[in-house]
DNA sequence: GACTTACACTAATCTCGGTTAGACTCACCC
DNA sequence: GGGTGAGTCTAACCGAGATTAGTGTAAGTC
C-alpha cells in the first residue's frame, strides 16, 4: 500500500443496457437455488417473503443504492446485476469490501443499525427488490427457518470478508488476485451462472484492484502471468468474460479453500431446534 | 505483504496470572454495559441470558478456545481477559481478524454454520461462560430484544471487520497502528476500562503486527515514531499499558471516525416493530 | 472522419515495509 | 549469580508493488 491519489470515480456509466446475471430471472429462483444449498427452503418461504416486496427498482451502473453515513432506509435483494460495498476513505482511497451478485441481500444489518458505514453502487445496469424493515422483522419472527437463513447469509457474508481480510493481509499479489477469481466463480456456480470454468466478469481491472488492494496496473501484471501460466483466459477489455482454464492448479498457488462459503447444511442440532419451533406454532 | 516465514507461535504463555479486564467482576454488568449503548436492555434481559448458561471456564494463555475447521460447541461469552480471532494459513502466515474483549460474544455464528473458519486463541488467561446453541436460539425466540442485541453485536463485529479491511487494504502502516489504538481504546471504553486515555493492553507488537499486517519490526517502527510525536506512551515490554497522549491528533492522522462502532440507539423503526412483537406475547 | 471516453497494457523510477541479524532489558529460575 | 526466554529495539539491505507517464484500442458521439 502507498498514497493511492486516485480519487474514486464515481459514475463511470456503462451505457449499453446488458443484463448481467441470468437474462429475464426473477429474483426468487436465484435466492432459493442460494438458500437451498443451506436449509430445507421451500418455494413456500420464498413466497412468503415475496409477499412482503414493496417495490422494487433498477439503476444503472455507476449510481449509488446507499451511501456511507446514511440512515438506512429499507432492506434489498439484488435480483440481476452485479454491485459493489466499497469504503471511501477521506483522501479519496476506495476499498471495496465485497462484490454483491444476484440473490444476495443489502443492507441486511439495518435491521439493528443506524446507518451505513459504506456505500452500495451498481457496476451494472442493476435490479432489485424492496422490503420493509419492520416487514422482514415480522416474518423472521414468523418464520424461524427464514430467520435462520437470513442469518446464514449474514454469517456467510462475514466468513467471505474475513477471507479478504486474509488477502490483504497476508497474501501476495498474485495469489488475492487468483482468490478473488475463484471466489468469484463459486460463488456464481452455486447460482448456475458458469459456464464450465467460464462466467461474466463485468469488472475492470481497476475496480479488482479496489477490492485486493492493489492498482490496476499491477493487477494487470497479476493477469497477465496468469495467462502466460495457462491458468485463466481473459483477455477481453473491458473484461467481460474470465474463463479459468486450470482451477486445480489456480487453487493450489491461491491457497484456496472452500471452507469458508460454507456450502454445507446448517448444523443438525440447529435444525432440530428450528425444527421445534416450528411445531409450537 | 511478503514472504512473512515466521511460523505463528502457538503457546506464547503469559505465566504470570494478572487478571486483565475488570477484576473480580463477572460477566453479566460488562455485557449489559455494552448493550445498553444500543438498546433499552434490562437487568432482567440480561438475567434470563444468565439462567441458561450451562457452565464456564478458564483458559491459560496462549490456549485455543476453538480451531479453524473444527465443528462448533457451544456459544460463549467472555468475561475476562483478552482473545484473538485468528485466520492461519498452510504456510503459516498468521492473520488475526480481530481481538476479543470482556462482554464479547464467541462462535455467535455457531446457531447457523457447521464449522468455524477461524481459531479462536486466549492471549491472557481468560474466563468464560458457555450457552448451549439450542438454549440461546429458544431464548431469542422468545425475547425478540435479546435477538436484536445479538444482531446488533454480530452486525458491529463486522462492522469492524470492515474498518480492518480498509486499514489493510489503504491505510499506511503507521495510519493501521494508529488506527487499532483508538480502537481498542474506544472498545474498552465503553466497558469502563480506561483511564483517561489510558488503558490496559497486554499485546506484544509481533500480535499487533499479526492483526494490521505488519511485522513486528515495522509496528516497532511505527510506535517510536507516535511516542516521538508525542502521541502516545507506550513503553512497558511487553506492553501492559497504552497511554494515548494526544487522541485529537492521533484521530487526524489515522483518519479515525468512530461512525463504525456504532455507539448509538437502534433505529427508531426497529425499536418500535420489536416493541409490537414483545406485547404480542 | 475527427473527437472523446474508457479501459487495457507497458516501462522506468521510487519507496514502503519486509528481511535478517543482533543487542538490550527484564523476569524468572535452578 | 549465571542461564534462559520473551519481548523490545536498532541498523543495513532489498524487493514487491506503487507511481507516473505514457501507448494502444475499441466504441460511442458529433
Amino acid at each position: 500500500m502507498q498514497k493511492f491519489e486516485h480519487k474514486a470515480k464515481k459514475f463511470h456509466v456503462n451505457a449499453d443496457p446488458i443484463r448481467y446475471g441470468q437474462t429475464g430471472v426473477a429474483v426468487t429462483p436465484l435466492l432459493f437455488r442460494k438458500l437451498s444449498v443451506f436449509a430445507q427452503i421451500t418455494q413456500e418461504h420464498i413466497a412468503q417473503l415475496s409477499a412482503i416486496e414493496y417495490g422494487h427498482g433498477t439503476l444503472p451502473a455507476g449510481a449509488d443504492l446507499i451511501r456511507a453515513g446514511q440512515q438506512y432506509g429499507s432492506i434489498m435483494l439484488l435480483n440481476k446485476g452485479w454491485a459493489i460495498r466499497c469504503l471511501v476513505r477521506g483522501n479519496g482511497r476506495r476499498q471495496v469490501a465485497n462484490f454483491i451478485l444476484p440473490g444476495d441481500f443489502m443492507c441486511l444489518n439495518a435491521i439493528v443499525l443506524d446507518h451505513s458505514d459504506y456505500d452500495i453502487t451498481a457496476i451494472t445496469p442493476i435490479s432489485y427488490s424492496q422490503f420493509r424493515i419492520e416487514d422482514v422483522i415480522k416474518l423472521i419472527e414468523r418464520q424461524p427457518i427464514l430467520c435462520a437463513a437470513i442469518l446464514w447469509c449474514t454469517s456467510r457474508e462475514e466468513a467471505i470478508l474475513l477471507e479478504h481480510l486474509v488477502s490483504l493481509g497476508r497474501r501476495s499479489a498474485f495469489e488475492r488476485v487468483a482468490h478473488l477469481l475463484i471466489e468469484l466463480w463459486n460463488r456464481l456456480k452455486i447460482l448456475g451462472l458458469t459456464d464450465g470454468g467460464s462466467f461474466e466478469m463485468p469488472l475492470t481491472q481497476e475496480l479488482i484492484g479496489d477490492c485486493v488492494g492493489l492498482t490496476s496496473v499491477h493487477v494487470n501484471r497479476m493477469m497477465r502471468a496468469m495467462e502466460a501460466k495457462g491458468l485463466i483466459v481473459c483477455k477481453y477489455k473491458p473484461i467481460q468474460r474470465c474463463q479459468i482454464t486450470n482451477l486445480p492448479g489456480l487453487e493450489e498457488i491461491a491457497g484456496f479453500e472452500d471452507g469458508y462459503l460454507h456450502f454445507r447444511q446448517m448444523p443438525q442440532r440447529s435444525r432440530r431446534a428450528l425444527r421445534e419451533l416450528d411445531r409450537a406454532e
